[in-house]
DNA sequence: ATGCATTTTAAATGGTTGTTTAAATTATTC
DNA sequence: GAATAATTTAAACAACCATTTAAAATGCAT
């Protein structure tokens, strides 16, 4: 039994994850992806039939990666205010952790939309959450905005993931440290709780 | 004189910049681009020396394209809520005229952040425009929530360039129409100028 | 019309792409 | 430990890449 040593399908799949998230489908050739996972070239074929296939897996993967966690948070048995700041606090240890996730999902999706939807499970699971339940109660009586859940998502999500998207050029455009960036990323984050939590919540 | 026959150079670069809006810089070959513009292949070559130096003069234009728009309104003279509306309206209306836009900058920085930016001349004029003396008053009479423009500005970009950023994922997500889509993003831009406006203005 | 510069063309350049092959190596089974 | 299966390897594949070449076509001043 060899538990230190992983399995090659394995290597070369968190390898191509790697290069994929940093280079996209398209900037990512197979040479990358042997170099990065430190194996024969000819291994990614050997074990995923093409590049293309192993491309979808790592996708299936990370679109699954990036929803799960969001749909954890919706169907918790914490009050609205609550729950939105702890779904802003995710995006944004999320953001800080992969900062190559989201772009990579937009410009994926964006050049090719059809082919990267496998399945639809993740989107199921979003509508039927508790948090509907909430917003629905809370609209009845008054102490919510009335709003979708589908308004509601990008607020959060593009608030909190646009900060991070918009890094490079917010650094430039502001001339900022990386240091200055974070200060402001936190602020930001900040700004966006309340100004989500004052619009939804009334009174 | 031949007004309606366009010169060979002008042609490749329009064409070139449908494609690479389209496709992003990886995603473009010369071919593409000669096949787009209906020229031949060694054209690109022998008006741009490289497909490089064409995308950079490409991006150059698109990045202007993208922000002078903005410091226009940023520059007029009228009230603080009039001008946070126009600004979404005016984003709005870009992303539905060219939607691919604001994903190949973004994407494009992301993958080369220091290749892509020649000059800063767009950044120092976002900074020295009459909304920044504006906002200034605002916070010191206490009309205004004491914010800067890099807080305020990434609020007005985000909010309204994620709807179509996501409008493949949202189109999905919740089973709309294209139809469907556009009352959406409509009844979003009202969201957005009224959480914005509430937040930043007090009272 | 002639001579010269500009523009356009087809063809070829050397390098890289994703993928395949067949041999070599390693692991597993009996 | 021999036979068989699974894995890894180096090499080669045709297709395509950005770019260059040198000849052909065109425009234009004289």
């Amino acid at each position: 039994m060899k538990c230190i040593a992983e399995k090659s399908e394995d290597k070369i799949k968190e390898a191509a994850k790697r290069v994929f998230l940093k280079k996209g489908f398209d900037g990512t050739t197979s040479r990358d992806i042997a170099r990065e996972a430190d194996m024969n070239i000819a291994l990614t074929n050997y074990y995923f039939r093409s590049k293309e296939k192993l491309f979808l897996e790592i996708f299936r993967d990370i679109l699954s990666e990036y929803f799960q966690s969001t749909i954890d948070i919706l169907n918790k048995k914490i009050d609205v205010k609550a729950k939105i700041s702890e779904m802003i606090e995710n995006d944004f240890k999320m953001m800080k952790k992969e900062p190559d996730l989201v772009i990579f999902i937009v410009n994926e999706i964006h050049k090719e939309p059809e082919r990267l939807f496998p399945d639809m499970t993740f989107f199921h699971q979003m509508r039927n959450t508790y948090f509907t339940q909430q917003l629905e109660e809370g609209v009845a009586n008054g102490t919510l905005r009335p709003m979708h859940l589908e308004s509601i998502l990008p607020l959060i999500k593009c608030n909190v993931e646009f900060i991070f998207l918009g890094k490079h050029i917010h650094k430039k455009l502001f001339n900022l440290t990386e240091e200055e960036f974070n200060v402001h990323a936190e602020a930001q984050k900040e700004h966006v709780k309340e100004m989500i939590c004052n619009y939804l919540v009334i009174g």
